[in-house]
DNA sequence: ATTGTTTTTTGACCTAGATCAAAGAAAGAA
DNA sequence: TTCTTTCTTTGATCTAGGTCAAAAAACAAT
């Protein structure tokens, strides 16, 4: 597909003209990345930010000893590693690809000579960023509210939301990336998985999964 | 003090000329409110959003069974319950104010209308969201990645840089809001305390903590 | 001061979930 | 297909920290 193309299909750039689309077109620098390959390091310095062009991201922290967080998943058309490019301040997480991808990279002193121009691509990019920081506000009601069944029913559901299924959903991590996301353990997350499955809440095959009872799930 | 004053000294409206604050401070609306009188609640619909002008503010999620988590605090000059503003979609989170306090409300569309004819306003409001998103990361990352005492010794480096003191700070919040927004319960947090103490890492007296050995307490 | 109220501390106990270890299953690669 | 490597599940154990209950301390208001 055209770089045009999926610039205009994303939610942060849908509402801009030919022209400043084109603007964008010529600002921005594709680059391709393998599965697993490290796009930039929490605490590096950053001077733009990316968008997916296809394939996945993860954004991520690592503490000490290794373990993981991944804070969010990002697929086609969403912007990431905008922080810097607004605050000055480092990137404050990690980004790696899940999949083989290709990424657009918006060099910072052109995106906002261009934002400056255009008051409208500030207010969507607000909204991004707003939509960001609701995201993480469940993020971090979820992590400290609930507990992990509970965790894995609001995950669920909102799949079933994005993937604007009825009751069948399918992961599109593997599920020990699902278990970082969750702010847990691959043993822990299988465990879950086969108590649901015993409640009758949810069957497993693979990566896909069947919601049951959907009103079970939501009361967790 | 006068408004234009307070608005001046945010950080929000620091860079703004005289004519963007006068413009401010005529779409803006000053409230009152006494301690631990709600703001606004989860779910509501905003439709503009708050400066602290005097007083502290807390933004917080309530579980089920009333359990509460503390997101963010703010002080005098913070803006907060921007999120709807820009997204559209209703307050992620609850505010109350944690001492008497007075708010300066701005209305959503008067303010959109000055980000509109303002490209380094629109800028300072990227700047204060892309910090509000920084600052989210890093307490997803104390919340799953460190354990309590590391999450409470984390706070207190926070608070020597904030009040800018050399080894005595001086705790803004009763112990139990600082445990809720640590994501622990008041007595967990009080036991940590007094282990620090045995440890001779600390030395607490009411709200005033002599911290003895700064290099222990990065080590969390 | 004195009483009522809120906050903080201490003690005893208990559970969710992490960790360690190892077996099974899937998924690519040759 | 067969071999490797990466995921996932299962079992056994351990512990950080939550919960409940109650005492002690700090604050406020009369």
């Amino acid at each position: 597909m055209k770089k045009k193309e999926i610039l205009k299909k994303s939610l942060l750039f849908n509402g801009l003209t030919n022209e400043q689309l084109n603007a964008l077109c010529s600002i921005s620098i594709s680059k391709k990345y393998q599965r697993g390959q490290t796009i930039f390091h929490d605490g590096e310095p950053g001077n733009g930010f990316y968008m997916v062009a296809s394939g996945k991201v993860k954004i991520f922290k690592l503490s000490i000893d290794g373990k993981e967080q991944i804070l969010h998943i990002f697929g086609v058309g969403e912007p990431f590693g905008e922080v810097p490019v607004f605050h000055g301040t480092p990137f404050p997480a990690s980004a790696s690809t899940l999949a083989a991808s290709e990424l657009f990279f918006f060099p910072r002193l052109e995106f906002v000579d261009l934002l400056t121009a255009n008051p409208s691509l500030a207010l969507s990019m607000l909204a991004v960023l707003s939509m960001r920081l609701r995201r993480f506000t469940t993020q971090v009601e979820n992590l400290t509210l609930k507990e992990v069944p509970g965790r894995l029913a609001s995950y669920l559901l909102y799949l079933i939301e994005e993937q604007s299924r009825e009751d069948v959903v399918v992961l599109d991590v593997p599920k020990g990336q699902l278990a970082s996301l969750l702010g847990t353990t691959p043993e822990t997350l299988s465990r879950i998985f086969a108590k649901m499955t015993d409640e009758g809440l949810i069957k497993v095959a693979g990566k896909t999964i069947h919601l049951l009872d959907l009103v079970g799930l939501r009361e967790r």
